[in-house]
DNA sequence: ATAGATGCAAAAATTTTGCAAGGTG
DNA sequence: CACCTTGCAAAATTTTTGCATCTAT
């Protein structure tokens, strides 16, 4: 099987998982769009398009294998619907937040972090880890609001 | 009816609303309970103690009326249930946010933010507002990792 | 009085599970 | 070849909707 993401591939053979051709359809579909936040469903309708093979139930369990691995983050915008992404721990992957707003649903991604606020992160990260004995591997920040839309329209 | 939250039943008389039992019910739970983040299920079976007649799609429209209203935030944790509590715009209700665990879903309030961490979030706030025209009502902060006892055991 | 709100039950939507068959190492 | 992984379909869970009835204003 051809790797396509060798980082990923790496993991999975040291925790002896298996890669698969269908993992690897879904692997390259996160680490192409590491910007965006597909659900399920569109993860598994691109995926079918490349391989019409492939099942919901594979993607589900796909999804939750690489979120378990701390390879891709799942994370909820509201409309109940679970997203996933690729952590900040991926390379190449931008650091990034969202703005969800909470008439529509749109969400807007913001990456526009200062120095000042990635290390203000990183010390409340030591400091809460240190305190609750807990090793954090990520986090989910998201603002909620109305978007300029709904904002002229409401 | 009895006002149990002057502050939401203010909100609600204002938006032309009705003040039902079931509604102050349901308010008073959360009111109650400003620091815990309870599923749907959990507040209909709180709510059902109190007045066995209350239904369970009436508890679901009365948090999405509260949710839309601004009064509560939903949040999801990824277990896939919804969890609702008030938002930090509500009298008495400590900003706090959640270390969850990825492992056992595991729930840490985290309430001990310093002025400098304040200081910083209504600045990226204000920004954010700005930059993308959105109005900003409130945030969702979530470390996730791997707590204490999943630690251990792992 | 009347428009909004409720409760019930049925439906929708999303996610999970069982199991025989298939693919990977 | 052994055993992990898959696909399908069925099941489980959570949330939403339709409609007659009730109730707050």
């Amino acid at each position: 099987m051809r790797h396509k993401n060798p980082w990923v591939c790496r993991r999975m053979v040291k925790e002896g998982l298996r890669i698969t051709q269908t993992r690897m359809v879904i692997i390259d579909i996160l680490t192409r769009n590491p910007e965006k936040h597909f659900s399920a469903e569109e993860i598994f309708l691109m995926a079918h398009r490349i391989n019409p093979g492939i099942g919901f139930a594979t993607v589900y369990r796909t999804l939750d294998l690489l979120a378990q691995m701390g390879i891709i983050q799942k994370m909820e915008f509201g409309d109940g619907k679970a997203r996933y992404e690729m952590t900040e721990a991926m390379e190449n992957v931008p650091h990034h937040h969202h703005l969800v707003c909470t008439e529509c649903g749109k969400v807007i991604d913001y990456t526009e972090f200062t120095d000042e606020e990635k290390e203000l992160l990183a010390k409340v990260e030591k400091e809460l880890s240190e305190k609750y004995k807990f090793k954090i591997k990520n986090h989910i920040i998201q603002f909620c609001g109305i978007c300029n839309n709904c904002g002229k329209r409401g």
